[in-house]
RNA sequence: GGGCGAUUAGCUCAGUGGUAGAGCGCUGCCUUCACACGGCAGAUGUCGCAGGUUCAAGUCCUGCAUCGCCCA
C-alpha cells in the first residue's frame, strides 16, 4: 500500500475515479438479469439550467439508494435525463434574442427552434457535467431527454389515445394568463402570494335616477369592461334596483343590475359588486349564469385593447388603473379607498400577476385518471415513506380538477390537432395528416400551441425504457423501485406520474415514493440570488468535497422539516472524511515489516486466536451493519449516517485503534491477528461508507491490501452481511468494563487538572475474581490509554488512603492522589457528585415507594428501577466515605 | 376560509409510554510517535403553555399560543 499523505485532499481523488467508474461500465444495467431488478428513474433537471443544491440533495439519495443496492447484488438502473423545461428554456432563450434586438416572431418558428436546440446542447453538457461532480452513479448509455424522437412518439401517443378516448378536449374558458411569456399556465403554475391592496369604492349612476350605487373592487380598471353590477338577490338595500341598468363610468355603456347570491356576500364592502366576465374567475361564471356578454379589454401583455374607450388603450394594468382612478375621481365617483388585503396570482416562471382571460384552451378530464391514482395508494400499491404526504397526495387528488395542458409557445411538444379550413373538423392523428380525415380537404392547419412540459414528464418512467415499443427494460424495469424528489413536485409529477402510468401501463410507475425537505440557508431561509445566500454546490464541492456535502445532506435530510445547510456541517464532515483517511494511514503504518504482505478476511476459523479487543470490534461492526442496512431500508439516512458516523469515529477510531497500540508493542502472533482485524473492519467499514462517501472509500479500499478481493472496485463489491459467528456479546461486555475503569481514571484526571502526563498509581476493587483478571489483562490498555503505571485489583480492596474515587460499572476504581493534587478539588468534584446521585435516588425511591407502580408495571422494569436505585445508593455511600477521609 | 406540520441543550436536529441524545458551538487541559480537519475531560434542557388518560407522558388525547407549508 502506497505511503499516503497527512491530510486528506479530496480535489484530485474525487476527479480521478468517476471517468474510470464509466468506462468499466460500473453504472451500466442489463436489460435482463438473474438478479433482481432495482430502479430509480432521475427528476430530469430542466436540460439548460445548473446544478442547485436541491438537484444536489436529490442525486445524494438517489445514489444512496442506488450504490447501496447495486452493493446488494441488484440489477440496478438509475435512469438519466433532462427535460425540455418548455416555458423556463423559451424564456432564457427569448432573452437572449432581445440584447440582439430580434424577436422570435422576427426568427420564425422553424428558425426560433433551431436555436433552442442549439442552446439546449450548449447547456445539456454544462449539467451533465455538474451531475457527475456529485459521484452519480446513473447509467449514461440510457440517457434520456423529454424531446427525443421515441419520448416524443410517447407523448404523441398518449395524446393521441386520450384525444380518441375523450379524456383529451378544447374548450373555451378562462385561464391564467402570463403576460410575462405570454402563455397560458395550469393552476398549479399559478403561485398565490398575499399582497397589501386597496379596495376603491366607486359610485355607478343609476340609470335615469339621482341614484348612486356603489361597489367595492380590488381592481378598478376592470371595470372597463364590467357588463354587469350584482347585488344579492335578498338585500333589502338593493331590491328597488333589481332589474334597472346603471350608467357605467368613462364607457357610456349602460349595465344591468343582477342579483346574485352567488357572487355576492352581504356582508362585504358595499353589498354591490363590478361584474366583469372577461377578467376575473367569479365573474365569469356569474356571467355563464346569467348570460352575461364578455368584453375582453386587454391584450397579450396585458395592455388595455381597443375594446374600451379611446383614452385607456394601449395602457398597461397599472397605468390603466392610475388613469381610470383618477379619472373616477375627478368625476366625483371615487367614494373611498381603504387598504385591503388580498391574495394574487403570480407567474411561478415570471413572477408577473397573471391575467385571467377567456381563450380557447386544450384540457385532460382528469377524475378519470385520478381515481385509479387514489386507489392505488389506497390499497398500498404505492407507498409513501411519510404518511404526511400521503394525505397531502389524496387532498389534492380528490379535489383534482381538468389539467390545462396547451402552452402558447414554440419549444415543446406541437399539440397533434389539425383544424380543417373547410369543414371545421379536428383531426388528432400520431402520423402527420395531409388532409382532413372527415372532408379530405387538404386545406388544414396544424395547432400551433404546445404542450405543457409535464405532460410529457409524467411519462418519464415508462417512456425512458422505451414506451411504447414493449422493449426487454420496460419489462425488467417498470414499475420502478423508488420516487425520490422534492415535495414540490408532488403535484406537477408524482401524481401525474401515477395517472399516465395506471392509464398506459396498467400499473402503478413506483412502488415507493419518498418526499425530501426543500435545501434552505442556516437561517431557514429560502436561497435566492436576491437574498444573496444561494449556496453553490459545485463550490461546496471544490472547497470540501463531494464525498463532505453528499454526507452532509444525507444527515440533514428529514422528512418533516426544511434542511437548513450551513458551512460548519460541511467542514465538520471534511474533517470526518480527514479522521477516516489518517485511520488508514495508522492503519498502514503499523502493518508491519513486509510491505508486500497482504491480509486474509477474518472468520469463525479465527475466533479462537482473536483478542478481546478485536472480539469487541468485530461485534461492534455487526451491530454497525445492521443499524445502516436497516436504516436504509427504512429510508432513514439521518441514522444510517449517524451509524456510520458512530462506528468509524467512535468505535473503530477512538477506542479500537487505541486499544491495538498496546497489543502491537507486545508483537508476536496476537499482533498479527490484530493487524488482520484492522484490515477487514476497515474494509467492511468502507464498505459501508461507500453509498455515502464513494469517492474517499474506494480511494482508500481499493488501495488496501487485502489476500482476497471480490470485485476490482468498491462500487461493484459486496455490501457487508452480519456474521453471527463474529459475534461475542461477552468480550463486548468485557471491554465496556475496561471503557469504563479507563473512563473513571480519565474522569478523575481532567476533573482535577491532574496533567496528562502524570503518572497514575490506581486500585480496583472488582465484584469478583473474573473481573479482577479482567482488569489484570487490561493492565496494558489502561497503561496506554490512562497512564495508570501501577495498577492493584482484587476482589473488594479497600479504599486506600488519601484517593479519589470513581465508580465504573462493576468496579470501583481509586487513584491515589498523594502528592498529585489539592484534596480540596477532589472533595469538591465528590460532593457534585454525590448531589446529583441524592435528586436520582429521589426519582427513584419515591417511583418504588408509589404501590401502583410495583404492582401495574412490568416486572422487568420493576427490577430496572430497584437496580437503578441500589447501584446509586452504594455509590452515594462510597463517596460519602471518601469524602469524610480526605478531609481526615 | 380548508388542510398539513412544527415547537426538545447556545445553534441544527434525533428521540412513538419507563425521569433526555447526536453533531456543531462553548469551557478547561494536552502540539502523546494516524489525525490540531486532532485527543481527553466538562458545563448546559420546568422537552411551547394549560388540562386530561396512565402506576408512569418529550412520547397518547383535548384546548390554547407562536411559527411554517400546501390548497382555495
Amino acid at each position: 500500500m502506497s505511503e499516503l499523505s497527512k491530510a486528506y485532499e479530496h480535489q484530485d481523488i474525487e476527479k480521478r475515479w468517476y471517468p474510470i467508474w464509466v468506462d468499466k461500465g460500473y453504472f451500466h444495467a442489463a436489460d435482463t438479469s438473474d438478479k433482481p431488478a432495482y430502479c430509480i428513474v432521475i427528476p430530469p433537471p430542466n436540460v439548460t439550467g445548473s446544478l442547485h443544491i436541491g438537484h444536489a440533495l436529490t442525486v445524494t439519495i438517489e445514489d444512496i439508494l442506488t450504490r447501496w443496492r447495486r452493493m446488494q447484488g441488484h440489477n440496478t438502473l438509475w435512469m438519466p435525463g433532462t427535460d425540455h423545461a418548455g416555458i423556463a428554456t423559451q424564456m432564457v432563450v427569448e432573452r437572449e434574442l432581445q440584447k440582439e434586438g430580434v424577436s422570435r416572431f422576427d426568427l420564425g418558428r422553424d428558425a426560433f427552434i433551431a436555436k433552442v436546440w442549439e442552446w439546449k446542447d450548449k447547456y445539456h453538457a454544462r449539467i451533465t457535467e455538474q451531475l457527475k461532480v456529485m459521484g452519480v452513479s446513473v447509467d449514461w448509455e440510457r440517457e434520456r431527454f423529454t424531446m427525443d424522437e421515441g419520448l416524443s412518439r410517447a407523448v404523441r401517443k398518449v395524446f393521441v389515445d386520450l384525444y380518441k378516448d375523450g379524456l383529451i378536449y378544447r374548450e373555451q374558458r378562462m385561464v391564467n394568463w402570463s403576460p410575462g411569456i405570454h402563455t397560458v399556465l395550469s393552476d398549479l403554475e399559478v403561485e398565490h402570494r398575499d399582497m397589501k391592496g386597496s379596495l376603491w369604492h366607486i359610485a355607478y349612476p343609476v340609470t335615469g335616477s339621482d341614484e348612486r350605487l356603489v361597489v367595492a373592487t380590488t381592481r378598478p380598471e376592470t371595470m372597463l369592461g364590467d357588463t354587469a353590477v350584482a347585488v344579492h338577490p335578498d338585500d333589502p338595500r338593493y331590491q328597488h334596483l333589481l332589474g334597472r341598468t346603471v350608467d357605467l363610468p368613462l364607457t357610456g355603456r349602460q349595465i344591468p343590475i343582477i342579483g346574485d347570491s352567488i357572487l355576492v356576500d352581504m356582508a362585504f364592502g358595499t353589498g354591490a359588486v363590478k361584474v366583469t366576465p372577461g377578467h376575473d374567475f367569479n365573474d365569469f361564471e356569474t356571467g355563464r349564469r346569467h348570460d352575461l356578454p364578455i368584453i375582453s379589454i386587454f391584450d397579450k401583455d396585458a395592455r388595455v385593447n381597443d375594446a374600451a374607450p379611446e383614452a385607456y388603450r394601449g395602457l398597461d394594468r397599472y397605468e390603466a388603473r392610475k388613469r381610470v382612478v383618477a379619472d373616477l375621481d375627478a368625476q366625483g365617483l371615487l367614494v373611498e379607498v381603504k387598504e385591503h388585503a388580498l391574495s394574487l396570482g403570480h407567474c411561478q416562471r415570471t413572477g408577473v400577476p397573471v391575467e385571467p382571460i377567456v381563450s380557447d384552451q386544450w384540457y385532460v378530464k382528469i377524475q378519470p385518471l385520478a381515481d385509479p391514482a387514489i386507489e392505488a395508494v389506497e390499497q398500498g400499491r404505492t407507498k409513501f415513506t411519510s404518511e404526511e404526504w400521503e394525505k397531502v397526495y389524496f387532498q389534492w387528488m380528490r379535489n383534482i380538477r381538468d389539467w390545462c395542458i396547451s402552452r402558447q409557445l414554440w419549444w415543446g411538444h406541437q399539440i397533434p390537432a389539425w383544424y380543417c379550413d373547410t369543414c371545421q373538423h379536428v383531426t388528432v392523428a400520431m402520423d402527420d395528416p395531409t388532409a382532413c380525415e372527415q372532408c379530405g380537404s387538404e386545406s388544414i392547419r396544424q395547432d400551433p400551441d404546445v404542450l405543457d412540459t409535464w405532460f410529457s414528464s409524467g411519462l418519464w418512467p415508462f417512456s425512458t425504457l422505451g414506451w411504447p415499443d414493449e422493449t426487454p427494460a420496460l419489462k425488467t424495469f417498470y414499475p420502478t423501485a423508488v420516487m425520490e424528489t422534492g415535495f414540490d413536485i408532488l403535484f406537477f409529477w408524482v401524481a401525474r406520474m401515477m395517472m399516465f402510468g395506471l392509464r398506459f401501463m396498467g400499473d402503478v410507475p413506483f412502488k415507493t415514493v419518498y418526499m425530501h425537505p426543500m435545501v434552505r440557508d442556516e437561517k431557514g431561509q429560502k436561497m435566492s440570488k436576491t437574498r444573496n445566500n444561494v449556496i453553490d454546490p459545485l463550490v461546496m464541492t471544490e472547497e470540501y468535497g463531494a464525498d463532505a456535502l453528499r454526507f452532509t445532506l444525507a444527515a440533514l435530510v428529514t422528512q418533516g422539516h426544511d434542511l437548513k445547510l450551513s458551512k460548519d456541517r460541511l467542514a465538520g464532515y471534511r474533517a470526518f472524511a480527514n479522521k477516516i483517511w489518517n485511520a488508514t494511514r495508522y492503519v498502514q503504518m503499523n502493518l508491519g515489516d513486509d510491505a508486500s504482505a497482504v491480509f486474509a478476511p477474518i472468520t469463525a476459523a479465527d475466533v479462537a486466536s482473536l483478542s478481546l479487543a478485536d472480539r469487541w470490534v468485530l461485534t461492534k461492526l455487526d451491530e454497525a451493519v445492521a443499524s445502516v442496512t436497516e436504516a436504509l431500508e427504512r429510508f432513514d439516512f439521518l441514522a444510517a449516517t449517524t451509524a456510520v458516523h458512530a462506528f468509524f469515529w467512535g468505535v473503530y477510531c477512538d477506542w479500537y485503534i487505541e486499544l491495538t497500540k498496546a497489543d502491537l508493542k507486545e508483537g508476536g502472533p496476537a499482533a498479527e491477528t490484530t493487524r488482520r482485524v484492522l484490515v477487514h473492519v476497515l474494509d467492511q467499514a468502507l464498505r459501508l461508507l461507500h453509498p455515502f462517501m464513494p469517492y474517499i472509500s474506494e480511494e482508500i479500499w481499493t488501495n488496501l491490501p487485502l489476500a482476497e478481493r471480490d470485485a476490482e472496485s468498491l462500487v461493484i463489491a459486496a455490501w457487508p452481511k452480519r456474521d453471527e459467528a463474529l459475534r461475542d456479546a461477552h468480550a463486548g461486555a468485557l471491554v465496556d468494563q475496561v471503557v469504563d475503569v479507563i473512563n473513571a481514571v480519565r474522569t478523575v484526571r481532567g476533573e482535577n487538572q491532574i496533567s496528562p502526563k502524570t503518572e497514575l498509581t490506581v486500585v480496583v476493587a472488582a465484584p469478583d475474581e473474573d473481573t479482577v483478571a479482567l482488569v489484570e489483562d487490561a493492565r496494558g490498555y489502561l497503561a496506554h490509554l490512562a497512564r495508570v503505571t501501577d495498577l492493584t485489583a482484587g476482589v473488594g480492596l479497600a479504599r486506600p488512603k488519601k484517593s479519589a474515587v470513581a465508580v465504573a460499572g462493576r468496579c470501583t476504581v481509586y487513584v491515589l492522589l498523594e502528592g498529585v493534587i489539592d484534596l480540596a478539588e477532589e472533595v469538591a468534584r465528590l460532593e457534585k457528585a454525590v448531589a446529583k446521585l441524592d435528586k436520582d435516588i429521589k426519582g427513584l425511591s419515591g417511583k418504588l415507594g408509589n404501590e401502583a407502580f410495583v404492582k401495574n408495571a412490568p416486572a422487568e422494569v420493576v427490577a430496572e428501577q430497584q437496580k437503578r436505585l441500589d447501584d446509586a445508593s452504594s455509590q452515594r455511600a462510597t463517596y460519602l466515605e471518601s469524602i469524610e477521609s480526605l478531609r481526615g
